[in-house]
RNA sequence: GGAACGUUAGCUCAGUUGGUUCAGAGCACCGCCUUGACAGGGCGGGGGUCGUAGGUUCGAGUCCUAUACUUCCA
């Protein structure tokens, strides 16, 4: 059979992902023989498309699940994905809105057909896409939050919750989104600092008499019936129901309880002190508007003032505004200016730099606004969350996310579950006709409460919370819902799954989602929800800039794969994404990942190629140093590995086996091992060599599951139903001789130094050389006698006791090898080598020398640190002795 | 205003308890090498006073202080 030059992973993937799916290899039950490891997937949005992030941690899951699953765990990777309330709300709209449809004209329960229609149509795209990058997960487990199981199950938690006394509903200060009309929790809000205008605008005082009033600075005291307020938003005056001074603020103490005009509307407030008055801010003069600002709320609470809300769901102004009603906020700002300008109320504007929060979803401008939500008090809950993370029950990856996981939770405030959508978990709260309430889990059972309350009420006067929860108030109890732990709390799978080991995930959710399953887990199960969480960066591109559809920098991870093969992508998203930094994704990082595919493939043509004969034909080359080296290499290699995967390591990890591979195999084991062309390979060698080349594979898999598995499965015979997603992962072997290591370094060192020779001089690598080694250690070159000539084209090895003349010369710790030339030799560039490496070698003598004659240094420095001093005291001094002598030969 | 267990080669990053065989890797760059597993390859090479300024120490990329810049949070 011929093999392809290149390998080619389009058709092959797919064959392969096939074959797992039949074999049910990625399907986990319970297993009392085994030990479980699970991972659930952070559900994506159920109407999404794969993006980059994406990419990037299910990339990891799958590493660690297939890993897990090879180490003989039971692996579970339970799929899924989450309704995304506001997401998917606002594409059915847009999607209705290019019918002509108008959401508001339509019903809830029709809204909700189209939305369950447009479910179906793209809610499996996403997860048909993960398949692509050869994820291997149960997908018999597949679940979505609005399923009836999951939907039920947060009703049940709301209804519980709210009997706890920890869900209430109230009037409060909320993130208003006028472009979705919806409230949003604290977390959905991102302040972004912009340049803005600080308005001047004078209120007139009322009742004067034309008194000074204000002075400023040295000027004299000027006749004034206005005060000056600096504010950043003009078009809420009309809303303002105070004006406030710091009450020690000298420059205003004529103005104590008097009252303040607010301009255009000439609406009189009072003049209020308060301490929380910046002096230094503005003018130092504070309009106060409870219904807009946070603030203004607090301290209109404080003072009892009045609230005017002018602002309409939409952003637009409502009647109360008394002015430009119907109009949007910013264009009454315009209008506004303009109009206190020609009126001559605008004293002056400055630029201004001021944060300002925009909605994580539609980007729209946040509205502060008093709403009636529904609320989760989060103080208890926090409590054994923050403990248990704090104490590394929960260990986060990196650790330094803990402290900005601390300093949330620490702070933490009442989360706003309701929101003003129809897509979702409706609120299982029923209205009395008198505006009293009940929450249940069914209508029968809230007609009941009811009737409790008022018997005079039927079903139909019984009205059901018109707002859906939070899309989070589900996932938070994903981990536990996936098993149908609330419905059915005891069944074999959440007993043996949870807690779950490992967690995968953005941190920009931590907030959303981490702390808030951690919280649910204490709360519902009493136990942590997974052992540990990892956490990724954000994708970026190579300029460090957001992936964003607006600047057309993020590349289609489906065209990615088509491009790169799976596996291509997939080792291209590892070999630059260390744990919690940002991935700057270059398209260079998949050529480099299919490069290595193909170097992997090229190793195996070479194989595959060979002719085997059983014993070793009589010029053949003795390579059993080879083998003693590779294995003892591979064993080496195994141990730094699984230490990268113990920290969470990946982009680490993956290095390690592509250096074992690209390096220590194919560069050296295969180079040492390979026979002449065309002749045959001792069949011993040749076992030896499929073994390593299948152990490679092995750690190789959990990276680049398809090409591993098509070669594995070419590498020898084997049996249908066969995988190396269930092969056994290599162990560390207790008996491989660790000791060959440190000579075959050496051996390493003087083929490198034989081929940088040739280079320095222009010799071609196909003319023989003859070589002479003088050492002390004939031993340790000998096993390597054969290899040395097949890798340095030595003609050649001799051990001498005495220097060769006329050679070319270096030197490798203690010993000297020499490669006698048929040129002559350049003394002079010789003799300037040599000096510049014994200058080195005498100047790193001289610190060592400096250190160990240091009293304090002996006295205090570690025993070990001082004899590893000593020791390279005795290398140096060998080293030095060499050069000397060699010097001291080119005369 | 607070935090960073951020600032190391042109780029992206390693560097674990302070010890000049640690200043490293990958990519990029520069030479040389094609009937030979792979030119998507091989063999070599150049390149950094570890942000800046002080300090502790026999010794600092590693610890401390200040400062600049960057990022995150409020």
């Amino acid at each position: 059979m011929e093999l392809a030059k290149t390998y080619d992973p389009t058709a092959l993937e797919e064959k392969w992902y096939r074959y797992w799916l039949e074999h049910k290899f990625f399907a986990a039950k319970p297993n009392p023989d085994k030990e479980p490891y699970c991972i659930v997937i952070p559900p994506p949005n159920v109407t999404g498309q794969l993006h980059m992030g994406h990419m990037l941690n299910n990339t990891i899951q799958d590493v660690l699940v297939r890993k897990a699953r090879m180490e003989g765990k039971e692996a579970c990777w339970v799929p899924g994905t989450d309704h995304a309330s506001i997401a998917t709300e606002a594409k059915v709209v847009a999607m209705l809105k290019e019918k002509g449809i108008e959401k508001r004209s339509i019903s809830r329960e029709k809204f909700l057909e189209y939305a369950w229609e447009w479910k179906e149509k793209y809610g499996g795209i996403i997860l048909d896409q993960l398949k692509k990058l050869g994820a291997s997960c149960d997908w018999d487990r597949t679940r979505f939050t609005m399923e009836p199981n999951l939907s039920e199950a947060v009703t049940e938690i709301f209804v519980a919750l709210y009997k706890k006394g920890l869900i209430y509903r109230g009037v409060r200060m909320v993130n208003w989104d006028p472009q979705s009309r919806t409230a949003l929790s604290d977390e959905e809000v991102h302040y972004k600092e912009v340049n803005a205008k600080l308005y001047y605008i004078k209120y007139p005082i009322a009742e004067n008499g034309g008194k000074p009033l204000l002075t400023t600075g040295n000027q004299q005291p000027e006749t004034r019936n206005y005060l000056i307020i600096a504010t950043t938003r003009p078009e809420t005056i009309m809303a303002d129901t105070a004006v406030c001074i710091n009450p020690n603020d000298e420059r205003y103490r004529h103005l104590h309880s008097k009252k303040a005009i607010i301009p255009l509307i000439n609406r009189e407030v009072p003049i209020i002190e308060d301490k929380y008055v910046s002096m230094e801010f503005g003018t130092g003069c504070l309009k106060v508007t409870p219904a807009h600002d946070l603030n203004d709320y607090e301290l209109g609470l404080k003072h009892k003032l009045p609230v005017i809300d002018i602002l309409n769901e939409d952003g637009t102004l409502n009647e109360k505004a008394q002015l430009y009603v119907g109009m949007d906020r910013f264009a009454v700002r315009k209008q506004i200016v303009a109009d206190l300008e020609h009126a001559g109320l605008l004293e002056k504007v400055e630029e201004y730099k001021s944060n300002v929060g925009y909605s994580e979803r539609t980007n729209a401008v946040i509205e502060p606004k008093l709403s009636l939500q529904w609320f989760l008090k989060m103080e208890e809950l926090a409590k054994p969350a923050l403990d248990n993370v704090l104490n590394d029950s929960i260990q986060f990856h990196p650790p330094r996310f803990k402290n900005l996981y601390r300093s949330w939770m620490e702070n933490i405030h009442n989360w706003t579950i309701s929101r003003q959508l129809w897509w979702g978990h409706r609120i299982p709260a029923w209205y009395l006709p008198d505006g009293d309430f009940v929450v249940a889990e069914s209508p029968e059972k809230a007609l009941e409460l009811a009737r409790a309350k008022d018997s005079t009420v039927t079903a139909s006067s019984l009205k059901q919370d018109e707002d859906v929860l939070d899309t989070w108030f589900s996932s938070w109890l994903w981990p536990i819902s996936v098993f149908d732990g609330f419905k059915n709390p005891d069944n074999p799978d959440i007993k043996y799954f949870y807690p779950t080991n490992d967690l995968v995930t953005g941190f920009d959710i931590i907030f959303f989602w981490v702390a808030r399953m951690i919280m649910a887990g204490y709360e519902f199960k009493g136990e942590k929800p997974f052992r540990n969480v990892y956490f990724t960066g954000m994708v970026r591109d190579k300029l460090g800039r957001k992936m964003s559809k607006q600047l057309g920098n993020s590349p289609n991870p489906l065209e990615l794969i088509a491009q790169y093969g799976a596996d291509g992508v997939r080792t291209g998203m590892l070999f630059s994404s260390p744990a919690g930094n940002d991935l700057l994704f270059d398209e260079k990082l998949c050529e480099q990942g299919s490069r290595f595919n193909n170097k992997i493939w090229n190793a195996f043509r070479l194989v595959k190629g060979w002719q085997v004969q059983p014993v070793r034909s009589e010029n053949g080359c003795d390579v059993n140093a080879a083998i003693r080296w590779f294995e003892a290499r591979f064993n080496e290699v195994l141990t730094e590995l699984e230490d990268h995967y113990q920290k969470f390591r990946m982009s680490d990890a993956l290095q390690t086996v592509y250096k074992l591979a690209w390096d220590d195999f194919c560069s050296w084991y295969l180079e040492m091992v390979k026979p002449e062309m065309g002749q045959p390979i001792e069949r011993e060698v040749y076992e030896a060599t499929v073994r390593f080349f299948e152990d490679i594979l092995k750690v190789l898999h959990p990276f680049m599951p398809f090409i591993t598995e098509e070669i594995w499965q070419q590498l020898q015979e084997r049996k249908r139903g066969e995988s190396i997603c269930v092969a056994p992962y290599p162990q560390v072997n207790g008996t491989a001789d660790q000791g060959i290591l440190p000579e075959a370094a050496t051996v390493f060192e003087a083929i490198t130094q034989i081929r940088n020779l040739r280079n320095s001089r222009g010799l071609s690598p196909k003319e023989p050389l003859p070589l002479f080694i003088r050492t002390e250690n004939v031993v340790a070159y000998q096993p390597f006698e054969c290899i040395i000539q097949k890798l340095a084209n030595i003609s050649s090895i001799g051990f001498v006791t005495d220097k060769v003349a006329d050679a070319a010369s270096f030197i490798i710790k203690a010993d000297e090898l020499y490669v006698p030339l048929s040129m002559t030799l350049d003394a002079e560039k010789e003799r300037e080598k040599l000096t510049k490496e014994l200058e080195y070698a005498r100047g790193f003598r001289e610190s060592v020398l400096k250190k160990l004659g240091n009293e304090r240094f002996v006295s205090n420095a570690k025993p070990e640190v001082v004899a590893a001093e000593k020791q390279k005291l005795a290398d140096a001094e060998a080293k030095i002795k060499a050069l000397e002598e060699g010097l001291s030969r080119l005369g």
